[in-house]
RNA sequence: GCCGCUAUAGCUCAGUAGGUAGAGCGCAUCCUUGGUAAGGAUGAGGUCACCGGUUCAAAUCCGGUUAGCGGCUCCA
C-alpha cells in the first residue's frame, strides 16, 4: 500500500501501482471526470502514472495554471498529428502552450491558408473523436536520435542534441503519431472538447531571425463547448473595440501611405487629446511640476554624450545642418538635462520637477507598427526630477499617488512591477542596493502591492512600472518610475550644497500616460469609443424635430456652447429616428431633442446614449447637470 | 527587417474560363415636417494602390514597389 496526502491535509491509502487517474476517480467522480493531470511531491506527472511511493499528490483541473497549460499542450500534439496526416512532409518545431491557448510551429513544403486550418480543425476533431490515450515512452538519448534522424525532424534532433547531458528523454504517442515532449499531458484525446485554430503566422525557428522562418498554426481549446464560445466573443468584443475601427468610425485620427507610423490627429482626436493634456497639465502643477518644451532636433554632441550614439543609434533618425549631424530626439532627457545646466543650483531649490509633453521619434521595423500602440512618433508625458539622495524616498511616494489619482480618474485598475538590477548594469551594488531599496521602501510606505521582477531593470537603474488592466482584463504597460545613475554622471550634474561643495543630484525620469498616443488607444478601446463626458469630442446634440424648430434650437446650442459645453447641432432634413441613430453611433453622450412642446416650455427632451430617454427638463437644469459631469471628469 | 495574407467609390464589399467596372451605406439635390436607432426619388463619385511584363486585349495572369493586416523580435 502506498500512503496519499492530499491538499486538504487527508491521507487515503492505496495498493501500489494504482494510477492517479484512479485515485482522482476514487476521490470524487467529478475530479475524475475533470482533472488533467497531477503533482506527485510538487512534481507535475500524467494521470495515467502509477503511485508507487508514499507522496503528497495534488490533483489539476482546467481552473488551474497549470491544468490549462497541459490541456493546450496535448491540443497542440493533437494538431501536429492533424497536419502531418493531412500534409506529409511536413516537420515539426515546437508546440507549446501559450497564454490563452497554443501554437505549434512547422516547417511545410505546404503553405497554410486560412481555408486549410478549416480542413486540419476537422481532422483534429476525428482525433479526438478516437480518444486516443497519450503515451509517454521513455528512451534513450541515441534511442530518440535515431528514431528522429529516421523520421527526417532535423528540429527535434536539433532539440535533443541541445538538451543537457543529464536530461531524461521522453516521447508521447497517440495513434500512430509520436513526437519529443517531456510531458505531461492529458490522458487521452477525447479530453479536448473544445478547440478552435485562430489564425496564422510566420515564427522564427527559436526566435531567432538569422533561423528559418516556420508557419506557426495558432488555436486555443477548452474542455467545454460554451467556454470557448465565450473565448472567442471576447475576441470577437476585442475587435469590435479595436481603437484602429473606431478610431476612423469616431473621426479621431488616421494613418496614411504618405507617413507609415506618423499618425494624423483629426479635429476631433485633438478634442480628446488635448482634455488629456490640460488634465494632466491641472495634476502636474498640482504635484509642483514646471512644465518645459525642449527642440526636436539636437546636434551630434549631445546624443554622443549622453550614450544614445552609441547605443541607439538604430532606432534614431538623423540629419544635416550646415554640415553637421544632428538627430531628431527618441528621448527628452537630454534635451531637459541641459535646461537643468543652464544655471547653478542650490541644495534649496531641490527637488526640482521638469515635466516635458515631449514629441519623440523612434524608428520601429515596419512590421511592428500597430494603428496608434506602435508608432514611429510619440509623445511622451516625461517628467525628470533633480533631488538630494535623502529626497529619493519622498519624491517616488509623490509620484506614485500623482500616477494613482490620474488612472483612477479613468476607471482602470493596475498592477506595479519592481524591476531590480539586471546582469549588465553600470553602477556598483552598493548604488543599486540602495536604490532599490529606496524604490520598495516607497511602495511599502504608501501601502501598494507590488511585483518583484527580478533582473529586469534599466541597465542604469531599477525601476517601477505601472501596468494598466482594461475592461477586457487586458494589460498594458504605461507609467513607469525609474532610477537613472547615468546621466547625472554623464552631464556632469551638480547642485551646491550646505558645505559650498558641489555634489551629484539624484535623478528620477518617469511617465504616467507612457505614450499620449497610445493612452489614447487604450481609451477607445477600454471604452468601446463612448468616452465620458468631459473626453467626449462633442459631448451634446441637438436634435430639432422639423424645420419649425431649428431657431429654438440653435438657441439651445448657443446657450450649452456658452456654457462651455461641446455641442453640435444637427439641422438636417431627417426625422428624428435618423438622427438619433446616428447621433448613438458617434457615440456622443448627450441628445437633446426639441419639438415644439421643448419650444414652448424652454425645456429639452434629454437621450443618454446608454440610459435613453429621460425625459423633458428645463434647459438650465440641463447645462447645470452636464457641466458638473464634466468638471468633475465623470467617468 | 523577416514569413504569410490583403489592396476595387469616403466606408463595407461584389466582380473565375482576361473583353476598358457594380451594390449597400455615406454625400448632393428634390419631395416628405416626421417625437427617441435607417421615409422616398434622382444624381455625382473609381486611370480597380503604384511601376513594369505577358497578351489583339489586364481590376483579373506574372514580377517588383508601397501600404495595411496576423505574427516573429523589440518596446511607450
Amino acid at each position: 500500500m502506498v500512503k496519499v496526502s492530499l491538499k486538504d491535509g487527508s491521507v487515503r491509502e492505496y495498493t501500489k501501482g494504482t494510477t492517479l487517474l484512479d485515485i482522482a476517480k476514487d476521490i470524487s467522480g467529478r475530479l475524475g471526470k475533470e482533472a488533467l493531470v497531477a503533482s506527485v511531491d510538487g512534481k507535475l506527472v500524467d494521470l495515467t502514472a502509477p503511485l508507487d511511493h508514499d507522496a503528497a499528490v495534488e490533483f489539476f483541473t482546467f481552473d488551474s495554471e497549470e491544468g490549462r497549460q497541459v490541456f493546450r499542450h496535448s491540443t497542440s500534439h493533437v494538431l501536429a498529428q492533424a497536419v502531418q496526416k493531412l500534409y506529409p512532409g511536413t516537420r515539426l518545431a515546437i508546440g507549446p502552450a501559450i497564454a490563452g491557448g497554443f501554437y505549434y510551429d512547422f516547417d511545410s513544403p505546404e503553405t497554410f491558408t486560412p481555408e486549410k486550418l478549416a480542413k486540419i480543425e476537422a481532422e483534429m476533431e476525428n482525433i479526438i473523436k478516437a480518444d486516443l490515450p497519450f503515451k509517454r515512452a521513455a528512451m534513450s538519448r541515441q534511442e530518440s536520435l535515431d528514431m528522429f534522424q529516421k523520421a527526417g525532424e532535423e528540429y527535434k534532433v536539433e532539440l535533443i542534441n541541445d538538451l543537457p547531458e543529464e536530461a531524461a528523454i521522453s516521447c508521447y504517442s497517440q495513434g500512430d503519431f509520436t513526437d519529443l515532449c517531456a510531458g505531461p499531458h492529458v490522458p487521452s484525446t477525447g479530453r479536448l472538447k473544445a478547440l478552435k485554430l485562430t489564425h496564422l503566422a510566420g515564427a522564427y525557428w527559436r526566435g531567432n531571425e538569422k533561423n528559418k522562418m516556420l508557419q506557426r498554426i495558432y488555436g486555443t481549446s477548452f474542455p467545454k463547448k460554451s467556454m470557448l464560445e465565450e473565448h472567442l466573443f471576447r475576441i470577437e468584443e476585442a475587435k469590435r473595440r479595436d481603437h484602429r475601427k473606431l478610431g476612423a468610425e469616431l473621426d479621431l485620427f488616421s494613418l496614411q501611405e504618405e507617413g507609415p507610423g506618423f499618425p494624423f490627429f483629426h479635429p476631433k482626436g485633438m478634442v480628446l487629446r488635448n482634455e488629456l493634456e490640460s488634465f494632466w497639465r491641472e495634476e502636474h502643477k498640482k504635484a509642483g511640476y514646471h512644465e518645459i518644451r525642449t527642440p526636436i532636433i539636437l546636434n551630434r554632441a549631445l546624443w554622443e554624450q549622453s550614450g544614445h550614439w552609441d547605443h541607439y543609434r538604430e532606432n534614431m533618425y538623423f540629419t544635416k545642418i550646415d554640415d553637421f549631424d544632428y538627430a531628431v530626439k527618441p528621448m527628452n532627457c537630454p534635451g531637459g538635462i541641459l535646461i537643468y545646466k543652464s544655471s547653478l543650483h542650490s541644495y534649496r531649490e531641490l527637488p526640482i520637477r521638469m515635466a516635458e509633453l515631449g514629441l519623440v521619434h523612434r524608428h520601429e521595423m515596419s512590421g511592428v507598427l500597430h494603428g496608434l500602440m506602435r508608432v514611429r512618433n510619440f509623445t511622451q508625458d516625461d517628467a525628470h526630477i533633480y533631488m538630494l539622495p535623502s529626497q529619493v524616498k519622498e519624491e517616488i511616494i509623490g509620484v506614485i499617488n500623482l500616477t494613482d489619482r490620474i488612472y483612477r480618474i479613468f476607471g482602470f485598475k493596475y498592477k506595479v512591477e519592481l524591476s531590480t538590477k539586471p546582469e549588465k548594469a553600470i553602477g556598483s551594488d552598493e548604488i543599486w542596493e540602495m536604490a532599490t531599496a529606496s524604490l520598495e521602501d516607497a511602495l511599502r510606505t504608501v501601502g501598494m502591492e507590488f511585483r518583484v521582477n527580478e533582473g529586469d531593470g534599466a541597465f542604469y537603474g531599477p525601476k517601477i512600472d505601472f501596468h494598466l488592466e482594461d475592461c477586457l482584463g487586458r494589460t498594458w504597460q504605461c507609467g513607469t518610475i525609474q532610477l537613472d545613475f547615468q546621466m547625472p554622471e554623464l552631464f556632469d550634474l551638480n547642485y551646491v550644497g550646505e558645505d559650498g561643495q558641489k555634489h551629484r543630484p539624484v535623478m528620477i525620469h518617469r511617465t504616467i500616460f507612457g505614450s499620449i498616443e497610445r493612452f489614447i488607444g487604450i481609451l477607445i478601446e477600454h471604452f468601446a469609443g463612448a468616452f465620458p463626458a468631459w473626453l467626449a469630442p462633442v459631448q451634446a446634440i441637438v436634435l430639432p424635430i422639423t424645420g419649425r424648430h431649428l431657431d429654438y434650437a440653435r438657441e439651445v446650442a448657443a446657450r450649452l456652447d456658452a456654457s462651455g459645453v461641446r455641442v453640435q447641432l444637427d439641422d438636417r432634413n431627417e426625422k428624428v429616428n435618423y438622427k438619433i441613430r446616428e447621433a448613438q453611433n458617434q457615440k456622443i453622450p448627450y441628445m437633446l431633442v426639441l419639438g415644439d412642446r421643448e419650444a414652448e416650455n424652454g425645456t429639452a427632451s434629454v437621450r443618454h446614449r446608454s440610459k435613453g430617454d429621460l425625459g423633458a427638463r428645463p434647459v438650465v437644469d440641463f447645462i447645470r447637470d452636464i457641466s458638473a459631469e464634466i468638471n468633475t471628469r465623470q467617468c
